[in-house]
RNA sequence: GCCCCUGUCGUCUAGCUCGGCCUAGGACAUCGCCCUUUCAAGGCGGCAACACGGGUUCAAAUCCCGUCGGGGGCGCCA
């Protein structure tokens, strides 16, 4: 059986995009699966746009989302180097071949004069083809004028009859007519090689066995496979994913929220949530089990069963992953996870105890539902923290207002004010006694004492966050925790406040 | 304009190759109920699609033709 070999060839011009992910991720599973080898080739040839920290971010987010490349710039490998710009020998000697057997031409048109056929090509109504002028220019000719110092690009002659087909892996026979199809361009008159020529070479030099791109190079393929016909050499096979839209249908778009690797890290996003999600957009798991971690998708994955129409980047749908990927994590992971955005926030010391680190896992479990991803975290773990009844939300004030809810709370305080210690049972304890003397109960009763105890309308369940708090009222935090008691007794003292104010 | 790709719930998709098992399945989102002293989570249930028009056939989401919609390409960009 023929070795697999297949790549991902981006040109470094910026971020590293999640369409442009989907299709490394795609390329890097069908080379697990098989047991072939991926090779990362960086196209940077177009010098204009290039940048080495583009080059290096967009290695960071590879290697981040877990895409480890067998061969490539720096680790190098058998068929390298790994960067175009390095292999312009490659480009040349081959060119030298097919102009010598006649299969390509030097071409001294003028940018100037080709944009302007171009353009009346298009007005007309035609595809804008080149007019093959500098065809028959003999190629001692050529090579005469060029010592002179004119300039020349190099094209493939190919032919107007007939057509190119391929099959191709996800879209099965395409076919071309050849009249629709001009001289390509080979090499520029600056000397580099273009698109069209330079991924052929290289892809045949490096023995790429399968080409998985995306749909904007279906019609680049022919001239392609015109490209490995003139130098005799067998096209590998192709496939074409389709594109990444966003809601509206057009490409996805910074308008349409986060689109690079790099911006859902820092959102938070797992990586193992995001190899996830890239790899259904597109493909759907057999059994329909979706949450699926990298060697379930390696099994799975199936090239032949990839959707050929466009597909609409879902961000509830990653979130979702995200959490279920979350959910998945052992109690220190999530505390590590979290402890990276947290740390932000001054509440935790540094370095951390293994106290304040079981505490933090311990609160982090209880924190992670309803929540997308580790970043949203600090606000929730607020409620252990920033406790104060004068910055209390509306809604937070309305249900503590009450005369009710107030005669609830003073006489929690005066139980808890008794108490010597105060735990969970203690506080069920109170709570009958409350119900018994104030006549409150269910909703009146549990309101009132929720608000009373974190300033807040909503947050975790009482019997996780009283044990949580007293433990950590007890801690050593950079920012302090107030204990029931405290929280009682401030908040009563601020109810007051308020009622003399009104009286 | 010309060429190419594509069209199943709001979204990702299963089904299409080998017409009947499809009163079209799953997942996300959404809605309702249950659980719960709020919210969330969880459990249960609901809403919701074969782009349209013609054929072929006893029978079409599935085959054929056309229309329309969406996307891509038409560079000495990649």
């Amino acid at each position: 059986m023929e070795k697999v070999r297949v790549r991902f060839a981006p040109s470094p011009t910026g971020y590293l995009h999640v369409g442009n992910a989907r299709t490394a991720l795609f390329n890097w599973l069908f080379a697990r699966q098989k047991g072939g080898r991926f090779v990362l080739r960086v196209e940077d040839t177009d010098v204009e746009r290039s940048g080495e920290e583009y080059e290096k971010k967009l290695k960071s987010s590879l290697k981040w989302l877990g895409l480890e490349w067998d061969e490539g710039p720096e680790i190098g490998g058998k068929k390298g180097p790994y960067r175009q710009s390095q292999r312009l020998p490659h480009y040349k000697s081959h060119t030298q071949k097919l102009l010598e057997e006649g299969k390509a031409y030097y071409c001294f048109c003028s940018p100037q004069k080709l944009e302007e056929e171009r353009k009346k090509a298009l007005a007309q109504g035609k595809m804008p083809l080149y007019s093959g002028r500098c065809r028959s220019i003999p190629l001692e000719e050529a090579r005469k004028r060029l010592e002179v110092g004119e300039k020349a690009g190099v094209r493939l002659r190919t032919s107007d009859r007939g057509n190119v087909s391929f099959q191709d892996i996800i879209r099965g026979s395409l076919d071309f007519d050849l009249r629709y199809i001009g001289d390509p361009i080979l090499v520029r008159s600056n000397g580099l090689p273009a698109y069209n020529y330079a991924v052929v070479i290289d892809d045949g030099l490096m023995e790429i066995s399968h080409v998985i791109r995306g749909e904007d190079h279906i019609s680049n393929t022919a001239r392609q496979i015109l490209v490995y016909k003139a130098l005799s050499w067998v096209p590998p096979r192709f496939a074409h994913l389709s594109m990444v839209m966003g809601k509206d249908n057009t490409r996805l778009s910074k308008r349409h929220g986060a689109t690079s690797v790099e911006q859902f890290q820092k959102k938070g996003i797992l990586s193992s949530s995001l190899f996830n999600y890239l790899a259904l957009l597109g493909w759907a798991p057999p059994e329909g089990k979706e949450v699926l971690n990298k060697e379930g998708l390696i099994k799975l994955f199936n090239l032949e069963r990839v959707s050929r129409s466009a597909a609409i980047f879902d961000y509830d749908k990653l979130y979702w992953i995200n959490r279920e990927h979350m959910k998945k994590l052992s109690s220190s992971e999530k505390a590590q996870k979290a402890y990276a955005y947290l740390k932000e926030t001054g509440y935790f010391p540094s370095p951390m105890s293994e106290a304040h680190w079981s505490w933090l896992e311990r609160a982090v479990e209880t924190q992670l539902e309803g929540v997308n991803s580790f970043s949203e975290l600090p606000p929730q773990f607020s409620i252990f923290f920033d406790f104060d009844p004068s910055r209390m939300s509306p809604e937070a004030r309305e249900i503590v207002h009450s005369e009710s809810a107030r005669k609830v709370i003073r006489s929690f305080w005066e139980k808890i004010s008794q108490s010597s210690t105060f735990d969970y049972q203690s506080f069920v304890g109170m709570t009958q006694e409350i119900k018994k003397e104030t006549g409150c109960k269910g909703k009146h009763l549990y309101h009132p004492l929720r608000v009373a105890l974190t300033s807040r309308a909503s947050g975790l369940e009482l019997d996780q966050f009283i044990p949580l708090v007293e433990e950590a009222s007890r801690m050593n935090f950079k920012k302090p925790v107030k204990s029931c008691y405290q929280r009682v007794a401030e908040m009563l003292q601020h109810l007051e406040s308020l009622s003399s104010q009104n009286d």
